[in-house]
This record gives structure tokens, sequence and C-alpha cells, in this order.
DNA sequence: CCGGCAGCTGTTAGCGGTAACACTAGCAGA
DNA sequence: TCTGCTAGTGTTACCGCTAACAGCTGCCGG
């Protein structure tokens, strides 16, 4: 078998639709976009030469004649992270009624590849992007900022967007965890996150939790970092250095839900008092957490509700202000005391 | 701030370019495209240029003009399953090196909306397809077979491709489990699995695991199905649920990892013995296993193998035949004996 | 009986690029 | 000197579709 399936003929056009049918080429892409006035009998009869023929149309020569892409492009760091797919799921569900289709890339968090990514994406004339976080190469955003096209940054609210910006303040949720661990009178805290320098949300995340602690008069006693693997396993294997090293600390404050949750496990397979001994916070409400033995604390990152704002300010279903700020709630769990 | 930034000009094409170079039109899309020959000066002047304008290229125009595009559709069921954003690491790794740019559309295990992401990307006239499955609707199978482009099903070989398959057998896999298991010793054994009518591979691997049981004359003691939810925690429910209604039960089967590990960890809780008094085994082989406090047994889906493969079959990197068949690893883990 | 208009269909002229070819200058070799 | 070639550049004709407009019909009201 040949690699591709050799042309039987010419690829079709609406010209042989439209010869089939006995119309001309304008009626057909009338019939076929179900617009304008077409009679009955014709667009029958052009629909069923269509049909029979397997025509597909040809969307490029469609938007380069009509000016109009119904692509919104979606431009995220990672997809084996759990929270970009749910936000996917809050693009589409409002994309879908309206006939704008998402096109994803992925940059794995490096500025080189997403401003190549946006450039290619751009390149295809979108109808609108949505770019997770507010940090680009000064080329990208001088791209997007002259695309002429709505662009919505979405996940983190700290800092100047482009056009719009719809997300949490990291900072802020950083802080409000710092305080809600400071209150339940833990001291001895560690932090336990990823090695990438170039997730600046959790890297805020971090200040505001430090900036934070400092009003308190503490400061962070350990802190670890990874990157690559398995990140339970790594949650696991962090902790146990971190608890090794520094025997009194009291909190473990984790960069993401997923590291936390391998240090949970760690922490309860130790038979640690867990939240009295030692207390655990994560970041981002993963749906995984339910499932785990003990509920670990955390801060949902309203991700659902990102992707449906974003994909609503491209819709121009919504009319935004510069900033749409969400609230994260802090959700307790069972390893946090009090 | 408005919606839409206003145009202060309309958008820029390659006659703009080439009236701030002083060269031809088609002389900036030599350059810009690197291909013919471009004096060193010529093309300096042209780059210069484009850069100080911040122009775009407009593919639509380009792959209309030139009649090839540089995407390749990949038409997958979920985001939210661990297993197919490995899948996407596959494919990008390989294409990243060609030019051509990967486009995912989401199907939710529904064929027709299957049906519709296939129309809607043929429409954009990619170079090639990879799509989950051999199952498609009819009018999907007739499109894709006269797109006149490489068509690569994957995931599944246990059935008739379009044009080529890459894969593994589901019913192999489960057989090969109620092989291991039985093997082992066990005897009472339960299914627990998704409730998806459309997940054919899931299905094909319980077909593939009760045909092994039958010929050792056994069958399922029980099953229970789920849909929804945290599938941690559905995997401790169910878990739960099938041991309250038969205790004697003695070893449980999972249709995915997830469920497994939710399962696995409820066990553990109850002080089950395991492997002893029960086994578990689930299927996958994601890496989120390696954190949990014993391994569960399962068999990987060789989903990085499979992305690479395709996407080497698309970039014209591999002659294939019409299926490739790969060979999933069964990793017994510490939750099976012997 | 005519103007006006709605309903339907066709014609024309691009959209912004690129393939294919035409052209020019400069230079090597006969 | 002339041919032949190459490197560099420009010209022309589309690619497949749609916006905009131009008919043509039949029917209405005045």
């Amino acid at each position: 078998m040949s690699r591709t399936t050799p042309d039987p003929r010419p690829t079709l056009t609406l010209r042989d639709v439209s010869e089939a049918s006995g119309v001309s080429e304008m009626t057909v892409s009338r019939v076929l976009r179900n617009r304008g006035d077409v009679s009955a009998p014709t667009r029958e009869k052009v629909l069923e030469a269509a049909r029979t023929l397997g025509y597909v149309p040809n969307k490029i020569a469609g938007a380069l004649a009509s000016q109009r892409v119904n692509l919104v492009g979606v431009v995220i760091p990672s997809l084996s992270n759990m929270v970009f797919p749910e936000v996917m799921t809050g693009i589409s569900s409002v994309l879908d009624g309206t006939g704008l289709q998402p096109v994803v890339g992925v940059t794995n968090y490096l500025p080189d590849r997403e401003e190549t990514v946006i450039y290619e994406m751009l390149s295809w004339r979108p109808s609108g992007m949505i770019i997770a976080g507010l940090e680009h190469t000064d080329a990208a955003r001088a791209m997007l900022a002259r695309a002429g096209i709505p662009i919505v940054e979405i996940m983190d609210i700290d800092g100047t967007p482009i056009n719009h910006a719809v997300g949490i303040s990291h900072r802020r949720a950083g802080r409000q965890m710092a305080e809600a661990i400071i209150a339940a009178g833990y001291r001895k805290i560690a932090f336990l996150g990823t090695q990438m320098p170039n997730d600046f949300r959790a890297k805020k995340r971090l200040e505001g939790f430090e900036e934070a602690l400092s009003k308190a008069g503490l400061s962070l006693v350990d802190r670890e970092y990874y990157s690559g693997g398995s990140a339970l396993l790594k949650g696991r294997e962090m902790t146990a250095a971190v608890l090794s090293r520094n025997p009194e600390v009291d909190f473990l404050y984790y960069s993401n839900d997923m590291i936390g949750a391998g240090g949970l496990l760690y922490c309860l397979a130790q038979g640690l008092d867990v939240p009295g001994r030692i207390g655990l916070a994560g970041f981002n409400g993963v749906e995984l957490l339910d499932g785990l033995p003990r509920k670990l604390a955390t801060m949902d990152a309203c991700r659902l509700e990102i992707g449906k704002k974003a994909a609503e300010i491209i819709a121009g279903k919504a009319t935004p202000g510069e900033k749409e700020e969400l609230f994260p709630t802090l959700q307790r769990g069972d390893t946090i005391r009090g």
C-alpha cells in the first residue's frame, strides 16, 4: 500500500458540485453556508450532489475570500498538567455554540517556543487568541498587540495585559495560604516546588507566600525543588528529603497538588500526625485529591471559569474590562489544623 | 478599552514589505521562505523591513497558492485522560523537526462529534491525519479515505484501518492480563470500569480478558461501572461496592490505572493483604503509579511510541505497513502475587 | 399599466500569496 | 564575438472561494 492514497481525481471544488447540480458555483456556496435565499428545490439538488460527490469545502479558499477565520488560538504551557485540560473544557463549552473552533499550541514553558507558536498561529489569522500568562517576549507582545484581534491572557492578573486578562492573583493566593497557615499556629514552614524558571505563576505564589511570612516575622525554614518525573513520586522524595534535613518542620507548602499528594501519602505512611504534628497544602484544587485518604488543603485556581470567561470575551458574549479577576477559595481539607 | 484593537491600518501584506524594501513581492516571498536565490544584501533589506513593520505572513493565502498546508490533524477522544497528552508528546517530538504542526481536535468519545471534527479538519486540507481508534461513522471513513492524504489510526490494531494503523491489540492485552492473573492462582475475579459505550478499546480489553477467563473455565464474579467524577475517588467507591457485595472476590481488574489506584488506596486503607488476599491490576502504565505506596500491576499502552510512529508515517520518515503492532509489557508491580 | 420590490440566481473581481516562467547582467569557454 | 549558463529578480496567471452587485422573474398596489 502506498503512503498516500493516489488521488483518483484532483480534489473536488465548488465547480464540481456546481456542474453536478446544474447551478452556479455561487449558488452552491450559498447553500453550503446557509446564507442568502435559495429555493428549496435548488437547495436539495445541491445538497444531494455535494453529498454523493463527498465534497468537503476548502476553508482556506473560503477564509481568504471572506477574510474571516473561525479559529481561536489557545496557547498553553503544557497539557500534562491536569490544569490546562480543564481550562480547555471551559473554553470549548462556550465556543461550541458559536462556530468558533479552538486550536491549541503548547509551549513547554519556553518563551522562545511561545513566540514561535504565537507567530505560527497569527499567520493563520485567527479571530482571537487566548494565551496563558502575562509574561511574553517583546516580539510576541508586539505581534499580538498589532494583530487587530481580541487577545485574552489567562490564569494570572498580576501584571499588565495586552488587551484583556482573566485570572486570579497568584500573589494574593500565596499570601492567603500563608496567612491561614500562620493563623493555624504553624511556624516552621518549608516550600516544595517545581524547578521551572518560567513558571511565573508558581513564582508569584511563592513571592506572596514569603511576603506574608515575613510580615509575621517568619521565613521559610527550607525549600526544595525538582524537575521531571512522576510528580507524585517526586512529592514523596522531596518530602522525605526536607524532613530528614529539618525534622522540626511543621508545615509543607507545595507548589502544586500533585507533589502535595505525594507528600501527603508519604507523611501518612510514616505515621506522622497530620495535621497535628505537620500540616500540608498544595495548589490548584485538582479533582484527583478527592480520592486521597485524606483531603489535602488547596486553593482552586478557577480553571473552568477562566476558560469560560476567556472564550466569552473572544466570542463577543461578554463586555470585559481590562482585568477580570476571579477569586479562588481556600479549601482547608484535612491537612491544616483548626 | 474596546474589544478589538481598532486597526490603525489594514493588515500588512507582502506588498507593504515589498514597497518598504524596494523589491518585488516575489522576492520578499522568497526571502521569507528561504527559497530560491536571493542576494545577501537584498535578503538583509527585506528582513529588516519585515521586522520593523512587524509583518506576519498570511498562511491562508500561502496555502491556497501553493496547495500545501503544514498542518497535521490529530483527533483524540479526551485530554483529561493522562494518556493522550503523552501521545501528543510523541507526535510533537517527531513533528518538531519537520515544519509540520499538529492541530488537536477532541471528540469526547462521541462518534458524531468525531465526524464533525474530522470534517472541519479536512476542510483545512491538512497534510495528514492521526486519529484515535478504528471505529468511525461511515461518513467519516468515506471522507478520510478520499481525502488523498495519509491517515494513521492509532492506539488500536484490532480492526481494519483506512490507511495505516499503529497501536497495540487491546484484546490480546486483556487476554494476557487474565492469563497472568489466573496463573497467579486468583479465581474470583471482578471487573471495574468506565461506563463508556464508545470506548472501544476498553471494551476490547474486557472481551479479551473474559475470553481468557472462559478458556480457563472461569467467568467474572462481578462487574461495576462508573462515569464522571474523580477517577481516583470512583475507584475507591466501586471497590468498596464490589467488596461489600462479594467479599470472596480475590482479584480486581480495572479498566484504567486511575481507578485502579483508587482501589489500591482503598484496599490498603482497609488493611487487606495485597496481593495475598486480593490482587489488583489496571491498564496504561501512567507515571502517577510510581508515587503510590505500592506499585499497581498494569500494562503500558506504548503511548509515546505510538505517537512517534504515527508522526513518522505522516512525515514520510517511515515506510509503514498497513498495521504497525506494538507490544505492551506486563508490569506486575506489587499487586499480583508470585 | 407601470413602478417597486422581494425572491432567486448569475457575473465579476478580488482575497494574499506562490509556481512557473521570463528576463537581465555577468562571466566562462569556444 | 558569440553562445550558454548561472545568479538574481520581476511578471503573469492562477489557487478555490465569497462580497458585491447585476440581472431576471413574478406579483403587488396604485
